[in-house]
DNA sequence: AAGCAACGCTAGCGATGCTAGGATCGGAGT
DNA sequence: ACTCCGATCCTAGCATCGCTAGCGTTGCTT
């Protein structure tokens, strides 16, 4: 019985040390660097093994985004929480995740923007995905008004994800970047008069 | 003089065939399966042929971006042009973005996220992506307000994308798009009430 | 102690982007 | 008219990719 748990636990153990590397790979020079072969020499298996532990390389990157996700969903809580009132939170947690999205640019596009296949807008989403719209949604519940919930936090999600995927592939100059959030959010927070 | 005349013709008429190919191609079965070896073959010629016209796989992107963005900036040029009055026309430039985006997705992809070398955010940017930009500048200047015009068409701009790359690679549902789009320009417009 | 099953490795497959080198063909100079 | 020369295009190949088949070896189980 012990034997096997220990197997299973170094085993659970090596599936962390693949996904680690994968990420620091990937933080470090993008995901076009990031190899099953260099993945394997990093952790000191030879190629297979990876492959008894994920299906192929879309399965690892799918493992770092839902870890990032869940590193996203966090700090957007402590955004939102930390706030001194609802606006601020909503500029917060906004401001939150464009930092995410500049500071961690390789995990926010294997999240957001590279094709792997993850169970998205559905219930059986992996539960980091649920937990960082739900604090997009908390936070554009007041200003909500006779829009959904859902679909309010839905857009302002689309807005900010344009802007900074726009920036960061070279489309928009960064130069007004921070009007340009400041921008949304005031259109979007109905903050403009009549 | 008329034989080299006629070779340079030649040779741009090869040019424009390896384009299209591509374009077709990726249409057709998208991106991934765009290849210099399937392209060669298609155009009837060798490998290095391709690369004696275009740097690499990227610079034919790159060609393909271009075109499909000038047919872009047309689109968005007669929803203007024949729309009634200047709601209907953001409304209208906004629904040719999002259908040319929906009916041609690789050739979308290719422009605005693919990570393709184009100078983009410059002056030396082709000139279909300034065209295709101005237009959501001309429909977006009544609804300025104190806001500069360019950023708020940047904003706006963003907003589009999001819903579109967001929907499009299974973020978002495709239950409540014609909403979420609806919502986008209600609260850009400034519709709301007080 | 004997067998067996799980495990991890070596080696390889097909495919990719890209390039080096030679063959061929046509215009130019003496 | 004959020779050169440069442009053009192809065959063949390199390094690398994701992924897999098949075999040894190790170590648990009976």
């Amino acid at each position: 019985m012990s034997i096997q748990t220990r197997r299973e636990r170094e085993r659970a153990e090596r599936e962390r040390l693949i996904v680690r590397a994968a990420r620091e790979l990937a933080e470090a020079e993008g995901w076009e660097a990031v190899t099953i072969r260099r993945l394997a020499e990093r952790v000191e298996y030879s190629q297979p093994v990876l492959y008894s532990h994920f299906a192929g390389k879309d399965a690892i990157m799918a493992a770092v985004a839902v870890e990032g996700c869940a590193d996203l969903a966090v700090e957007m809580r402590t955004a939102r929480t930390s706030a001194s009132g609802p606006e601020q939170a909503l500029a917060d947690v906004a401001a939150a995740y464009a930092a995410f999205a500049e500071r961690r640019p390789a995990i926010y596009d294997v999240i957001f923007n590279q094709a792997v296949d993850l169970p998205f807008a559905t219930p059986e989403a992996p539960e980091a995905l649920h937990a960082a719209f739900d604090e997009l949604r908390q936070v554009v519940r007041p200003i909500a008004g006779d829009d959904e919930v859902d679909l309010l936090a839905e857009v302002l999600w689309s807005g900010l994800h344009g802007i900074m995927t726009l920036t960061r592939g070279g489309r928009l100059p960064r130069e007004y970047h921070e009007r340009r959030l400041a921008l949304l959010l005031r259109r979007f927070a109905g903050w403009t008069r009549p």
